[in-house]
DNA sequence: ACTCAGGTATTAC
DNA sequence: GTAATACCTGAG
């Protein structure tokens, strides 16, 4: 647990705001000078970009170089991703050289499991309050130039936390679904650390749909947005329901389009790149408005 | 007062 | 299987 920087020199495919904005996380915020800083695992990492590159500096519990590489996702070649979706169709080309600095972070499974079931039937500025909240009653605080940070509280931080409890953090009716699902991964009902060892996604989906609070479009989510790193994904919220309804279905009322026809719809148009394809849409149209 | 927001669980055909 | 409905909370 010490300081550290880091100077990432050469990259492509990294725009702060894009990373951070693009709905795929809950922790990072903007500060007055433009950069981001946000809490992952043991770390709290301040992000900038400046002539240089990007430089990333704070508290990192291990090496900050393997630690940026990884959770930032840099080893992935994003410009042939976004060449081969590009060539699609010239919606998808429009809406990736909106989104064109996203990268999908290599996410805690058990942080994003907690922070998309508070999601449901929710907005993003109380989702980030109610997790931060979870974070600062349950977590570890880490200091960082002078202001206090907490981590994601582990399932065995959250294990004797009640109900009424989660309640008065501001939970609402998601309370019972953050205790039992909690129960249900520290019991190993649902072994959360095998999942990345199944190889079908669509088995690895069944598994997350047994959680209390995981319905199709959160567990989509996770898998998306978690180490679980699937592509084979798409999940469909209003925002996305929406774009695909304008852009290729054309129904005068969106609510009447079902899952079922967007679904088969995104696996036919974008094959196994389709929960990327999902993210450039989904920013773009929300972006847009 | 009323609607809406990154949906899910439950109940009833 | 599919449709309808309730659900905490706080901001606009």
């Amino acid at each position: 647990m010490k300081y550290q920087e880091f100077l990432l020199e050469k990259y492509n495919s990294f725009n702060l705001k894009d990373i951070f904005e693009c709905g795929q996380c809950f922790r990072w915020n903007k500060e007055e000078d433009n950069s981001y800083t946000g809490v992952f695992g043991n770390n709290v990492i301040n992000v900038s970009k400046n002539e240089n590159g990007i430089l990333f500096k704070g508290i990192c519990e291990n090496d900050i170089i393997n630690t940026i590489i990884d959770y930032f996702d840099l080893d992935r070649d994003y410009t042939s991703i976004k060449n081969k979706l590009s060539k699609i169709d010239n919606n998808l080309k429009e809406s990736i050289e909106f989104g064109e600095g996203i990268r999908i972070l290599n996410q805690d499974l058990w942080e994003t499991i907690i922070s998309f079931i508070i999601s449901a039937n929710n907005n993003i500025p109380r989702i980030k309050g109610i997790i931060e909240r979870l974070s600062k009653e349950y977590g570890q605080k880490i200091e960082f130039k002078g202001k206090v940070y907490y981590t994601f509280p582990t399932p065995e931080e959250l294990k004797d936390v009640s109900i009424e409890e989660y309640r008065k953090l501001g939970l609402g009716f998601r309370d019972v679904r953050l205790y039992e699902t909690t129960k249900m991964i520290l019991n190993k009902e649902v072994d959360i650390d095998n999942l990345h060892n199944i190889k079908d996604t669509n088995e690895v989906r069944n598994e997350l749909l047994k959680l209390m609070g995981v319905g199709e479009k959160v567990a989509d989510c996770i898998l998306l947005f978690s180490t679980l790193k699937r592509f084979d994904v798409f999940p469909i919220d209003v925002w996305v329901r929406r774009v695909m309804n304008d852009l290729y279905i054309h129904k005068d009322d969106e609510k009447k389009v079902t899952k079922r026809e967007i679904q088969e719809l995104a696996k036919n148009k974008f094959g196994n790149l389709e929960g990327l394809a999902q993210q450039y849409l989904f920013y773009w149209r929300r972006e847009i408005g």
